[in-house]
DNA sequence: TAAAAATACTCCATAGGTATTTTAT
DNA sequence: ATAAAATACCTATGGAGTATTTTTA
């Protein structure tokens, strides 16, 4: 299963059509039905119910789709995780130092530097 | 981004090796290298730190980590809930009648189906 | 020196596009 | 008759493998 494919089956969803969810997913109509139909094989039911005029979703694919949206959520909030280390919103560091110092120099030094930070 | 790469992710840092990551997903060492890089070029970060001996997450792959986790347990929950669906545990019945039947006959049936229906 | 990861390279599968056909209203 | 999805077909990208090199402990 990919991601892709999960894209394109919240779009379809969401648009109701294969036309408009290729628009919204910069591509054509016959990729997105090409990325339903490998994960409609896949999972091995139908996602969608294609009666000519309307798409809608099954059984299915009303099962599916929090799961869908889930999956890709959390990749976002991932991306998000990832951007909040790299602005130094989070991290870590290591400091070593001998035991006295460890003991007696570095407590007072970290206190320091809590107080001295800015929020 | 894929979920074979997240799947790659989760590997090596369990098992803190590539090449017992290959091993875990049935792969070669450098398919498994080829999904860390592709997806560390994505994100533009390096998630893991390779010195050679041992193989760590960096700060930006701990937090990476707990998304990758969701995202892939969101896909499996999804193809949970379509067998679900499959197994008749879920699902939908649309019923069509005429007025006086809808409005008089039907709330009887559905009762003595509630009741009829095992467990 | 030995292990593990990275690189080089080749091949094939598949994803996407264009053009066209089918289908249902 | 028309609009939308499906199909046919082609091409190119990239994912996986094998063989090899690099690295570091």
């Amino acid at each position: 299963m990919e991601l892709a494919q999960l894209e394109a089956f919240i779009q379809v969803a969401h648009h109701r059509s294969f036309s408009r969810a290729a628009d919204a997913l910069f591509l054509t109509q016959p990729s997105v039905t090409a990325r339903i139909q490998s994960l409609e094989r896949e999972i091995g039911e139908r996602l969608f119910e294609r009666t000519g005029r309307s798409v809608t979703l099954t059984d299915a694919g009303h099962a599916f789709m929090p799961h869908a949206q889930r999956a890709l959520t959390a990749v976002q909030e991932g991306t998000d995780a990832i951007d909040a280390v790299r602005h130094g919103e989070v991290g870590s560091i290591r400091i070593g130092a001998s035991p006295s110092i460890a003991t007696y120099v570095l407590p007072g030094l970290f206190r320091r530097f809590r107080e001295a930070r800015p929020r």
